[in-house]
DNA sequence: CTAGGGTTAG
């Protein structure tokens, strides 16, 4: 309870203080203490006027001759003196002090050193240089002194010296306890030592210490950060009785190796009866996540379900969260429905609400709310740009997005990452300039990585143009980052301009470098279960009762009007061969099974790990309006809502 | 005589 009560001003410290003068020093404290208890009350409270503080210090030390201190509050001067330390937020005030440690000899006790290193090294002082020094002023560090040392290192911006220190504590004959390691596990994690890590395990192993909940769950975090999923796994099936937070970790272990329905089904697993585990806020942020990259949206209305009967709805990081989960399934009015209802919003929030307008198409509502943010005192930062700038490249408005560019950097300081880069080259691709993209990543400061040449050779392929095409694929081989979606996207440049023979090449290429493609997969949610379909799946229980779904949307949206586009997705294959292909692409599936398994009306919601195609693209158009569905579909960068036969997105057409 | 450790937002 008393862990927060802070002294109202910090007390003063003499200049050369002695340890005669200790005692007088200790009165102050005391007294400064029964000062702000508030029992037994004042009669007059010195403190009660702001900026006063000046002032009420001058009182306190006319008052102390008068003022009696209590006999049983008296303290050593020893303790007192740890207490001043504690107080301490400013390294000139440790200076004093550890003089006259130094002088008193202070320095062997090690309760005093451990608590003037904690201060040194820790926030908010923070000064590892100078913990550094005092630290190896102790003639014989213990393991308490060791492990804040560890425990600086690990923060700074040198971690690996964390895992030093551990070694070193070993050389000197201590035996590190769960602690250290921990600390040094830490490190580990920062600097992504495996090896390091391993070593550590090891030692905990001999050590015995494998009992110890809290550094099985660090061991955990070092796994998954090294994508040694199956190990931390093990760890977490060893931990004899799992609180929340052991849970939490695993839940991250998922979500960090990809593996987000996993993630999502330990929701209920923790809470069955074998575990009965309740989950807590930060378990609901996890699932939020989970939500938002699998476009689960029932399931993320239970979270927030739960968020609200366990009072954690009103969490400022869970609303950040919820309204990214919303609008990254598509259900924009909820995300905003959040958002209105947040009392104190910050940049990320308002940043958060931009991207999702910015994702789902809305790019005058994005530039309205960062022009509102602005007028309510909430400073832009890097992210939030991104969001605007995605928001112009999203809805094509070149000059708006060209000027945000401009003024990022002019008016708001924030030099462009390459994000920033990644939207304008988007933009300006899509636009048509796909000249001035390519100078402008040709000009940038930073090293353009793999996505921003995969941006424009996207722009390459709307516009056709082959040239440009190939100068981009080379860059991406020469940064050996050419995946197989960038050798398709170079095929299909080719085959959009009816060029055979350079097709035939890079099949040929594709075939040598045994480049394999990702496969198309979508996934639509139904009552809270995802599922999830690739092009030509005979995986699912109901793929009979899809496919003759299938079938017959294509024969109805042949009636319609809906022709397959063989024209810009052509394979060197036979007409029908095509029309095989394209018409069981994974998107396609899931839809039939919307309309299968859903009640007439009800919105189809699909998600997408590639590009929609433009046949896919095509269908979903003729679909909404023949069907009378609404349909919004997730892919790999934005949500295209299909109504009435029309798609927000001007993509195709 | 007591001290210190784990998950988490756009």
């Amino acid at each position: 309870m008393n862990k927060n009560r802070t002294w109202c001003f910090p007390p003063v410290i003499p200049r050369h203080l002695h340890i005669s003068q200790t005692r007088s020093f200790a009165a102050t404290l005391v007294e400064h203490r029964t000062l702000h208890n508030p029992q037994p009350p004042q009669h007059h409270h010195p403190f009660q006027i702001d900026g006063s503080k000046l002032e009420s210090q001058k009182n306190h030390h006319n008052q102390r001759e008068n003022r009696s201190i209590p006999f049983s509050q008296a303290q050593s001067p020893r303790q007192l003196l740890i207490s001043l330390i504690k107080s301490t937020t400013q390294k000139t005030h440790l200076l004093p002090i550890h003089a006259h440690i130094l002088r008193t000899s202070l320095i062997q006790d090690h309760s005093v050193s451990l608590q003037f290193l904690s201060r040194a090294a820790l926030s908010p002082v923070r000064d590892l240089g100078y913990s550094r020094l005092f630290f190896s002023q102790i003639p014989e560090p213990n393991v308490l002194q060791y492990n804040t040392m560890i425990r600086a290192y690990s923060m700074s911006d040198s971690p690996e010296e964390g895992v030093y220190m551990y070694r070193e504590m070993r050389r000197r004959g201590l035996c590190p306890d769960p602690v250290s390691s921990s600390f040094a596990l830490r490190s580990c994690i920062r600097v992504s030592s495996l090896e390091g890590g391993i070593q550590v395990h090891g030692r905990v192993l001999r050590d015995g210490h494998q009992s110890d909940s809290l550094l099985m769950t660090t061991l955990m975090d070092l796994y998954s950060c090294c994508e040694r999923f199956p190990e931390a796994r093990k760890l977490f099936d060893d931990i004899p009785r799992k609180d929340t937070v052991a849970w939490n970790v695993l839940i991250s272990c998922f979500l960090r190796n990809k593996r987000t329905r996993d993630a999502i089904s330990l929701f209920d697993i923790m809470q069955s009866e074998t575990y009965a585990c309740e989950p807590d806020d930060v378990t609901c942020l996890l699932m939020l996540q989970a939500c938002a990259n699998l476009n689960a949206l029932e399931f993320g209305e239970r979270v927030h379900g739960y968020m609200e009967e366990h009072g954690y709805s009103g969490a400022r990081n869970l609303c950040n969260t919820l309204i990214s989960m919303y609008s990254r399934c598509g259900s924009l009015d909820k995300a905003y429905g959040v958002f209105k209802g947040m009392r104190d919003k910050n940049v990320i929030s308002w940043s958060a609400m931009i991207s999702g307008f910015a994702i789902n198409g809305y790019g005058r509502e994005a530039i309205d709310a960062f022009e509102e943010m602005q007028r309510m005192g909430v400073q832009p930062d890097a992210q939030t740009f991104t969001g605007v700038l995605s928001a112009c490249s999203h809805c094509g408005l070149v000059d708006e997005g060209m000027m945000f560019f401009d003024r990022m950097s002019k008016d708001f300081r924030i030099e462009p990452n390459i994000h920033h880069y990644g939207c304008v080259v988007d933009l300006l691709g899509r636009a048509g300039m796909l000249d001035r993209a390519y100078q402008l990543i040709l000009s940038m400061n930073i090293k353009p990585d793999s996505t921003i040449w995969r941006t424009l050779l996207g722009a390459c392929k709307i516009h056709g143009n082959v040239n440009l095409g190939e100068r981009v694929v080379g860059h991406l081989i020469e940064l050996k980052a050419a995946e197989a979606g960038d050798y398709v996207l170079l095929l299909n440049i080719y085959s959009s301009v009816g060029n055979w023979e350079k097709v035939k090449e890079v099949r040929k290429l594709m075939k040598e470098k045994a480049i394999q493609t990702t496969p198309g997969c979508s996934t639509i949610e139904l009552k809270g279960i995802v599922h999830e379909f690739v092009s030509d799946d005979v995986s699912h229980q109901r793929k009979d009762e899809v496919y003759m779904m299938l079938d017959e949307i294509n024969s109805q949206l042949k009636i319609a009007g809906y022709e397959v586009e063989i024209s810009s997705e052509l394979h060197n294959l036979g007409a029908e061969e095509k029309e095989y292909v394209l018409s069981y692409h994974s998107e396609k599936l899931a839809i039939a099974f919307g309309i299968l398994a859903t009640p007439p009306g009800t919105t189809i919601r699909v998600a997408k790990n590639l590009r929609i195609c433009v046949d896919c693209h095509n269908f979903a158009k003729v679909l909404s309006w023949a069907y009378n569905r609404e349909v919004i579909i997730r892919d790999r960068t934005r949500f295209h809502h299909f109504r009435d036969g029309h798609c927000s997105c001007n993509d195709y057409w």
